[in-house]
DNA sequence: AGTTTTTTGTAAACATTCTTTACAAACCTC
DNA sequence: GAGGTTTGTAAAGAATGTTTACAAAAAACT
């Protein structure tokens, strides 16, 4: 159980602070006299929270017109234009660094990209040295730095532990070290987690203001079965951060080989990988997804005997969350759906009828619209954003997320 | 997302008094110079909440022989001998009201059971009667009291929501009429998450003194496979309350029917009552689990065959279990396990070759020890301390739960 | 144009809470 | 019995939120 923040004075202060922060995070840009109204405290403490905030950089403020009755309001946000963040992804093949906004926003204009290196000495400078770029590319205070890489990690640690993918970063505390080498606050995040974060808080928008789900699942059919669960608002890690790993169901008695060293896995035969392993068994050579893509825009080939084979898993696959999980929506990121117009309807007919009717009845199944930019970014704004309040519950409370090392060491 | 609570000053007095419940049932009794020293407040907060749990018969003191130097301290506990809770737990077939300390000690001497009552308005008056008869048992004040039962509960509006077992509940809010009849605090329990309940505050005690496991899974394998689980300190609820409804995986294509609606469920082929029915089915009579216990005691029943048959599904369970909620433990109960010695072995060894290395060595299944009352009770306990501090996050916090009924009802 | 009304935001006085400091109570050791 | 140690509480001090009062700014009214 998470040790309980320290009860005192300044505990409401900083629990206020926070407070103005969730509801500029939820409602978008307000005055001060707004979140008074939403916040149920008082005017003259509302002042004083949005006052220590602006002096940290964390809001801004702006003129708006607007009209009405009585003295116009000073409109409050988000830094923007005074202070940002920076996203870092890590794939197999490259890094993207970004900037944004505190309100989560990224600034296209202002990105750079590498080839991962092959080294961790070899990542850091150049992560060091992007950042730089980056952060100078436009002349305001970078607050923080986050990170979303694959694999396990440890949170509590700030450590990454087996990334099968990116192998560079194992055992090594990326946030750590580059806290160290760029004075500033830097936090990582697997990445399912991190583009759950970025749907919490940035993905749902009506208006430009965030719905703020409390459970739903993100499900990446991609290279591989990824899954993040966002539960009763917080990221659902488990006990050493391994929940979620859907794509090691067993399925298939004796199947194919899985990375994971088992056989048969679900992840073997319901994502995109495993369409395109099915297209290459048959045409005799191996292809991707986006081979396949180009293939069957051109007319030249047709899989939909390997998407009739692949589909029935998927579906399994999707009515097992949605009776585990109980989400109120699910987001679904893969190509495949690219391949055939109507897959995703009759991926939803197959589910419907495999799944318990209430629990499929409340879930509301449809494509994904994060990317894990947005991800490493929202995971920097919420580090900062909980920062406000020591100790406090949440993905980087201490004691979150207690990994076994030596457990999960034994799977290499 | 939960309204955060007010932040006003009281809130600190608030917290601080639910920090000294929670040091006393997760260390036991200690007196106040030990809480000060394990909640880092100071020692007159520490002497003010304690004062206020005190006059709200939370708390009693009692003395006790330590020897060492200085002054000796007055130890503190949670009450129990000068207040109780009831616990009542609803099943198909009875009713049990049990009191209890509000340390979670059954009083098992000061017990009620009953038939459950055909009618809903039956179960009030019996449920009423049966409370002042425990209620008066013991000369004490009665703080509240805990109902477990099966089914689907809305927590916000603490309603009963489809129980095929108890279907008289459906629709009725059990909870809210108790309170205005017995003039006390009542809520309602989905009898998994009491289950958890109990387990997390009395399950796996050490010295008497509760470990506080904040991941782990209840798998009740008996009638059907019913599961609470508990993630990152919190019963998981998910959107609508169905959170884990293992049992309705689809498992077995046209298999057979299952109470769900659909056909080849995994709880068809899971639990004690598959078991009951592979082994009717063989020898040609309608026998549940305690009549194959009995038969295969006297030797004039084998029930070998029908266990291997169940054994690979109960493992796919318990693997999807630790794939997708990463638990520390997972605590089993069914009859099943008392038909072989060796079965738990086995189960362990099938589980251990079909699951992810890291997240099953991560993990602990041991069979559960808590009862249903241990959690109607645990239930109310959990309300009483949540109390405390309003608008808390926790399971009756307000928003938690929102059950779209419709959907739910859609199900009938 | 001037006054009134409405709304916003802040300053000052007050109330609540926690902390610091001081001290009495109770027991053990010498 | 004197001194030391630990426990628990009372009083003063510090931090925070609330209440009250008021200035600022714009629209509405006369």
């Amino acid at each position: 159980m998470p040790a309980p923040p320290q009860t005192r004075p300044r505990l409401l202060r900083q629990m206020n602070e926070r407070s103005v922060m969730r509801v500029l995070q939820q409602h978008g840009p307000c005055s001060r006299a707004d979140m008074t109204r939403r916040l149920g405290v008082t005017a003259p403490t509302v002042s004083k929270a949005v006052s220590s905030l602006l002096r940290g950089r964390m809001l801004e403020e702006f003129d708006s017109k607007q009209d009405g009755v009585g003295r116009p309001a000073r409109q409050v946000r988000l830094a923007t234009e005074t202070a940002q963040v920076i996203g870092l992804v890590i794939d197999a093949q490259n890094c993207h660094l970004v900037s944004a906004g505190l309100d989560g926003q990224l600034h296209h204009a202002n990105h750079s990209i590498f080839e991962t290196p092959k080294t961790y000495r070899g990542l850091i400078s150049k992560v060091v040295k992007s950042f730089e770029q980056v952060s100078n590319g436009r002349a305001v205070e970078t607050l923080g730095l986050g990170i979303s890489m694959p694999g396990l990690i440890d949170y509590r640690q700030q450590q990454g532990l087996l990334s099968p993918n990116v192998p560079i970063t194992n055992g090594q505390s990326l946030a750590r070290d580059l806290t160290t080498k760029l004075d500033i606050d830097c936090v990582m995040l697997q990445e399912s987690h991190s583009l759950c974060l970025a749907q919490h808080h940035y993905g749902d928008t009506e208006g430009g203001i965030s719905c703020g789900l409390d459970n739903f699942v993100m499900l990446d059919i991609g290279a591989g079965l990824g899954m993040g669960v966002m539960a009763g608002g917080r990221v659902l890690t488990g006990h050493s951060g391994l929940a979620g790993e859907l794509g090691h169901l067993p399925r298939i008695p004796d199947g194919r080989a899985c990375g994971c060293g088992k056989r048969g896995c679900l992840e073997t035969v319901s994502c995109d990988s495993a369409l395109a392993w099915l297209v290459s068994q048959r045409i005799g050579k191996s292809v991707g997804i986006d081979d396949i893509f180009q293939m069957t825009q051109s007319g030249e080939l047709c899989v939909q005997d390997e998407i009739r084979q692949v589909l029935p898993h998927l579906s399994f696959a999707i009515s097992a969350v949605i009776s585990l999980y109980n989400p109120s929506k699910i987001f679904i990121c893969g190509r495949m759906f690219d391949l055939d117009d109507k897959l995703f309807e009759k991926l939803l007919l197959a589910t419907a009828a495999d799944t318990l009717a209430p629990a499929f009845a409340d879930c509301e199944i449809i494509r994904a619209s994060v990317s894990k930019s947005q991800g490493a970014v929202a995971g920097i704004i919420e580090y900062l954003t909980d920062s406000l309040v020591p100790g406090v519950d949440g993905l980087f409370a201490p004691g979150n997320n207690s990994i076994n090392v030596t457990a999960a060491a034994a799977e290499n």
